[in-house]
DNA sequence: AAAGTATTCAACCGCCGACGT
DNA sequence: GACGTCGGCGGTTGAATACTT
């Protein structure tokens, strides 16, 4: 079959041979690709358009980092998936060098199984319902107990404003000494938007990688500070702060409390997840709008009590 | 060493939205 | 508004390679 531009003339499929590669590769770094579905003709190759366009961006692009993905890579992979689910352009946007194509395969190779082991289900990044009421203190996922530099934020009535005043969120503690990390109190930086975190009972996002002092997480947030390619990657970065901001700690709860209050957390963002799945026109895509009005106005606006509400109704 | 199985990843497929006519 | 073309995206396939028996 093919596509509608593969049918008009004889086209060539499968791998590229070192030939062709040569053919593109020299046309694209001369005269560019105004028009892919032009550049086969051009290029004097027997391929459609849209095999070329991919034949450039995942392989001849002269800027593509080679070689396998970095650890801090991986979890920014992760970071980003958890937000935005299988959204591999907008992931591979966040990871120079690499391509939505590798980030995918990466993810489907590699990581999915590896959260699998771990017990998270790899679309949710929630525990997988057989790990859930059978977790022992031992067996349960490190949320509590990581080595990850993300500070605990304690959140309280005084500091949630009922106007659209940037709220106050302190940071009492950070749990790695790392000088490299996040700064105490990251909501202080200039930004185009202030995130309000929702009241919610103690929600630590999965740590999966304890190991990981300099977590990517954290350094994503800290470089946002400084640029913003795009209201795209505002968006992500708003979001994660969200997700970061979620973080509620309290030292008195009982472990089984805590245990009881992240399995409904869990809940809460599963059915947040696949509501967002179900909404979009794609599967697994992320109701920004959605989200952002909560986030721009509904929380800027309201007293704890509501936005707790909110926050589980999510 | 050979056969069978699992994994990886480049490339394709089909859909969608944007845009021009 | 209808239609066609194009670029972009996520899901899927299958050949090549790695690993196991």
């Amino acid at each position: 079959m093919g596509h509608r531009c593969c049918t008009k003339q004889k086209i060539k499929r499968g791998l590229w041979s070192p030939e062709e590669d040569e053919k593109l590769l020299r046309y694209i770094t001369t005269h560019g690709h105004k028009s892919w579905s032009s550049v086969p003709k051009f290029a004097g190759l027997q391929r459609c358009g849209k095999s070329c366009r991919l034949r450039w961006i995942n392989y001849l692009r002269p800027d593509l980092k080679r070689g396998s993905f970095t650890a801090e890579e991986e979890q920014i992979i992760i970071d980003i998936h958890r937000i935005l689910g299988n959204r591999w352009a907008q992931i591979a946007k966040h990871l120079p060098g690499r391509t939505d194509n590798e980030v995918k395969n990466f993810w489907n190779s590699c990581i999915k199984k590896k959260l699998i082991s771990q017990g998270l289900d790899p679309q949710t990044h929630t525990l997988l319902s057989s790990h859930r009421r059978t977790s022992s203190s031992s067996n349960f996922p490190n949320y509590n107990n990581n080595n990850n530099n993300n500070s605990f934020l304690i959140i309280t009535s005084s500091n949630i404003p009922n106007n659209n005043n940037a709220p106050i969120i302190e940071t009492t503690q950070t749990l790695s000494s790392s000088s490299s990390s996040l700064p105490t109190n990251y909501y202080d930086k200039a930004q185009p938007s202030v995130v309000q975190p929702p009241l919610s009972p103690i929600y630590e996002p999965p740590i999966l990688d304890n190991n990981n002092n300099n977590s990517c997480m954290n350094s994503l947030l800290w470089d946002s500070g400084t640029a913003h390619h795009d209201a795209e990657d505002c968006r992500v970065e708003t979001l994660l702060e969200y997700g970061q901001g979620l973080q509620k700690h309290d030292a008195d709860e009982d472990d089984d409390e805590i245990r009881e209050a992240n399995n409904n957390i869990i809940e809460m963002n599963t059915n947040a997840s696949l509501e967002g799945s179900n909404n979009a026109n794609h599967n697994n895509n992320f109701d920004f709008g959605l989200l952002e009005s909560v986030l721009y106005s509904e929380f800027m606006s309201h007293d704890i009590n509501y936005m707790d509400e909110l926050a589980w109704n999510f």
